[in-house]
DNA sequence: TTGCATACATGCATTTACGCATGGCCAACA
DNA sequence: TGTTGGCCATGCGTAAATGCATGTATGCAA
């Protein structure tokens, strides 16, 4: 009575994922061999274990209770994989970072491409998603996370402080210091209802002509004239096309932060990467903090 | 970077056997697969995990880790797969008993010849041992012991009281009895130096024939007429031809007890095992305690 | 030394698992 | 009522994992 291990795996990715596809996706495998998979463990069990229904699988009692286990499972591989990783002294093989997209486009891929160059045995994998990737189930080894502070169960080291800005068109920004009680037009991010109370103190009167949920092309659309926006310091040395909004002073932001797993700290190439990201920052810290220089 | 989970537990059972063969034994695949998945897994972590040496395969320290998370998984397993089994309360399927070889030829075979049939759709498995199986591992589902109490992890109900006492043949009987301090010949069993107290204190000279491991083979021996022995009661009833050393008392021995799991105790099929045993013992309890009566 | 047993390594044939493509079912929607 | 997209089921060809057979090294005993 062997039961196979990867099979309890599959019945835990569709618990969770809920439909054949989308277990077979976590697994990197066909929803057909997820189906297969199930099927013979149901066999090998002798009892279903999941409702086929139209809309997925639905799991049973008995299919929850596995999952629950091979979870448990999981975080032991997890865990054996951590420290594993944590005790290699060598500068080859696999490596992941996360960062949020803007800042690896604005700042670090020059710092990935030196990186890479210095090391190039590492293999390095870059998870550019502004989701918060889990460190622990091992989505990634290094994150860089924008936060008030690091999570509880990571360390962390704060990389540098930043600060964001309110910045627009030089026509729209002229037109609006000219007449600070005209009607300001701004595009903002979803989460926010208006403008940043900053920006209202001189300019009370402003029109929201659209909501963005990336930043990217709220970016975009603001140098199209499309209205004012807050956005990072960090953003505008590449535009110069976006000049500061006269009178709004930056506004201090949450911090940036690198971490990593406890049991990656000792990990060689952590470090290295680690090193050469708090090397960039300090050197990059005024781009981060202060309004550029007008040219 | 997925790792094969069944790679780990191949890894467990090397660690664990120490060769290759030793391991696929376990896992019941040739060792060519272990050796293959052994050399998989390095390949994907990226490092050695054993040394390959004449005498089998040496674990390194990563290995060993790895066979201690493994470990933790696989008691995971168990318990999740005891679990499963004790919410079953179907008639059919697999269970599993294991007992004393002597036990079960000498009274058990018919008891679960008549379980077989009344059960026709439980696949009953009977492994007939003296070593101690691992409940918590699944490798019984039900253990018939002989032990003074059960073990403090698993449940238990005690079957029936039971006695040894000291056998031979007629003639050796009755040319003791004769003359109780002449020499008289035992065979012993190899955890003991001498006959039993009870027996030399009416046959103070005694010579050591044969010791054996085996009580079967020891019995063989006794009804060739190579000395008494010290037997339990309950295989004096197929023996017609070994009688009670006369003035020897038969000395009370451990009793035996039918033990589970406490996951299993909700379990229909090795509930179903267990009253059988009960209603077995409690009608043949004197064959256990009593010496059987001359004919 | 010469078997002999036990260990690992390797090449080849087969089985097994897998991915792909097709078809059916059901719900949402025009 | 047709259409689209999301599911799942099934059949077929391929690729990967496995088993078997052979070869080699090592240690033990006659």
């Amino acid at each position: 009575m062997q039961f196979n291990w990867d099979d309890m795996r599959t019945i835990l990715a569709l618990v969770r994922g809920g439909t054949l596809a989308a277990a077979a996706d976590d697994l990197s495998v066909t929803y057909t061999t997820v189906a297969r998979r199930v099927q013979r463990a149901e066999e090998q069990l002798g009892r279903a274990l999941f409702e086929r229904r139209p809309e997925g699988y639905l799991p049973m009692q008995e299919a929850c209770d596995l999952a629950a286990a091979a979870a448990r499972m999981e975080a032991e591989e997890h865990q054996i994989m951590r420290q594993l990783t944590g005790r290699d002294q060598s500068l080859s093989g696999p490596l992941v970072l996360t960062a949020p997209q803007l800042l690896i486009q604005s700042h670090l891929a020059p710092l990935i491409t030196g990186f890479c160059d210095q090391y190039p045995d590492i293999e390095l994998t870059v998870r550019a998603t502004n989701e918060i990737l889990d460190l622990t189930r091992r989505e990634a080894d290094l994150a860089i996370r924008i936060s008030a502070s690091p999570g509880d169960t990571l360390v962390g080291h704060r990389l540098c402080d930043q600060r964001n800005g309110c910045f627009a068109t030089p026509p729209l920004a002229a037109a609006a210091a000219a007449d600070p009680q005209a009607v300001l037009n701004w595009v903002v991010y979803t989460a926010y209802d208006s403008p940043p109370q900053s920006a209202q103190k001189h300019y009370p009167n402003f029109h929201i002509r659209a909501r963005f949920d990336d930043m990217s092309s709220m970016v975009a659309a603001a140098r199209a004239g499309l209205g004012a926006l807050r956005m990072p310091l960090f953003l505008a040395r590449d535009l110069p096309d976006l000049v500061p909004l006269p009178q709004v002073a930056p506004q201090d932001y949450a911090p940036i932060w690198v971490l990593s797993h406890r049991d990656l700290l000792q990990s060689k190439k952590a470090q290295v990467l680690k090193d050469a990201l708090r090397r960039y920052f300090r050197a990059h810290q005024s781009e981060f903090f202060d309004l550029p220089a007008q040219m």
